[in-house]
DNA sequence: TCACGCATCTGGTCTATACCAATGAGGTGA
DNA sequence: TCACCTCATTGGTATAGACCAGATGCGTGA
């Protein structure tokens, strides 16, 4: 109360473990080219148990300091790459902007039966078969967001024939002649798991933003739904009405 | 691969404690009246240590089923409220909209230098003061999200003499003649910690949701700012560009 | 040259136990 | 009646040690 101000003593609650790490972490003397070294090691150097150090790290983890590949190791974060979800400039376009760079793999492009949820948010009846294009996505190397892709069938006949890695947004236009109209989208925190935990090689349960869209076309007609699986330290969502919805 | 399908295999990785908490849960076995029995018991009657239990009970927390207050105990999550940062109807008009019941208290309402962060956010010199608002909101009796506004104090020169625990929008309306315009906004998954995480009796590094929103009147004169931090399992963020934004 | 297999490194899960610290209920005394 | 104090309860943090399982790199053999 009398100096410390009731603010920095609430905010003291981090065991000191958690902080001398963030204190190394911020002086940089801990990570090597961005990778911590082992667990046991790091458990060894602050003379505690793995537990106890593993559990520090779950809160920088939290934090967005670090992140971790599945049983892989530790790795320091990188800023937060800013997205808007309403914009449907293409991935390579956005990152060039913010000065980093991206990379696309295609993991599969099928057809296949879309569980009922997406056949409801696509406004067609359950069981229904659509392109489904599995992918994901790389910032300056590191994997970020995995997404999954519903397109309708007939509209987008000859996809699978084009080049999937690139933007999706400019095939539409190119390919199909088609704009983006009306966008609605859902953002939930959620814990990843399955496929987009495997994909993103991080242990099952990290928790992450999952981002479902689906986007219209000038005439209102539902094009596609995408559900993309973020990476929780690796983003920004920013949204300004005054920008419009190009 | 034959009938398992490949993403069942993959999502088998989390713990049979894991597992067998996910089906007592939802069977309604675990908890009385929503709230979980103390983890000492827990521990015993799935037969292991605390350590293994709480690890699991984290990732329960982190896929949005349960959540814990601090040193109070764990409880199972309910619904989520589905929030659109665009709109800016009450909240107690946008819970009844969901069968809700909301409630809101007001923690302290003064008059503060802003952290330069939020000057900037209001386009202010480093240093102004403004009236600073503190506030935090329960849905169902459950304590879900704090908000931070920081307001003119030239414009909202006698805000402290109405009643702050209502809808800052009616009264911005009613007692100003302000209509809301644009807004921007910006989403950040984060680790609670300092006066967020103990208005909302959690943890210190509890997984939330930031949600940092600049309002502008109808000439484009920002009105205020206003920092929310959600308990992560409380909400779903949806945005929908047919809507408009009233 | 390249595919395969094995050894090793690393995180992931688990047992057992102890003490610290905030909460909250109940009792005590003004 | 009500403020205060005490203490049992409950989570929070920590130690020490073990084995499991995926990831990786290296070396072998075709």
């Amino acid at each position: 109360m009398a100096d410390g101000s009731t603010n920095d003593m609430i905010t003291q609650r981090s065991s000191k473990l958690e902080q001398a790490i963030r204190v190394d972490l911020a002086e940089g003397r801990l990570a090597v080219d961005r990778r911590l070294p082992p667990e046991r090691e790091l458990a060894e150097r602050y003379r505690t148990t793995r537990i106890t150090l593993r559990e520090a790290l779950s809160h920088l983890e939290m934090d967005g300091l670090i992140y971790r590949e599945n049983r892989r190791g530790w790795f320091v974060s990188d800023r937060r790459l800013v997205y808007n979800p309403l914009w449907r400039t293409d991935f390579q376009r956005m990152t060039r902007e913010q000065n980093r760079q991206a990379s696309t793999e295609l993991i599969e492009a099928v057809s296949a039966v879309a569980p009922d949820d997406i056949c409801a948010l696509l406004e067609q009846p359950s069981g229904t078969e659509f392109w489904r294009i599995r992918r994901r996505r790389r910032v300056d190397d590191r994997l970020v967001v995995f997404v999954e892709h519903h397109l309708s069938k007939t509209v987008f006949a000859d996809i699978l024939e084009q080049d999937l890695t690139g933007s999706l947004t400019n095939l539409y236009r190119e390919k199909y002649a088609l704009e983006y109209g009306d966008v609605s989208f859902e953002i939930n925190p959620i814990a990843l798991t399955g496929m987009p935990a495997a994909e993103l090689h991080c242990s099952n349960g990290t928790f992450g933003l999952q981002i479902v869209r689906v986007n219209r076309d000038q005439a209102g007609r539902i094009l596609d739904c995408d559900a993309e699986y973020w990476r929780h330290d690796a983003v920004s969502i920013r949204i300004d009405t005054r920008d419009g919805t190009p």
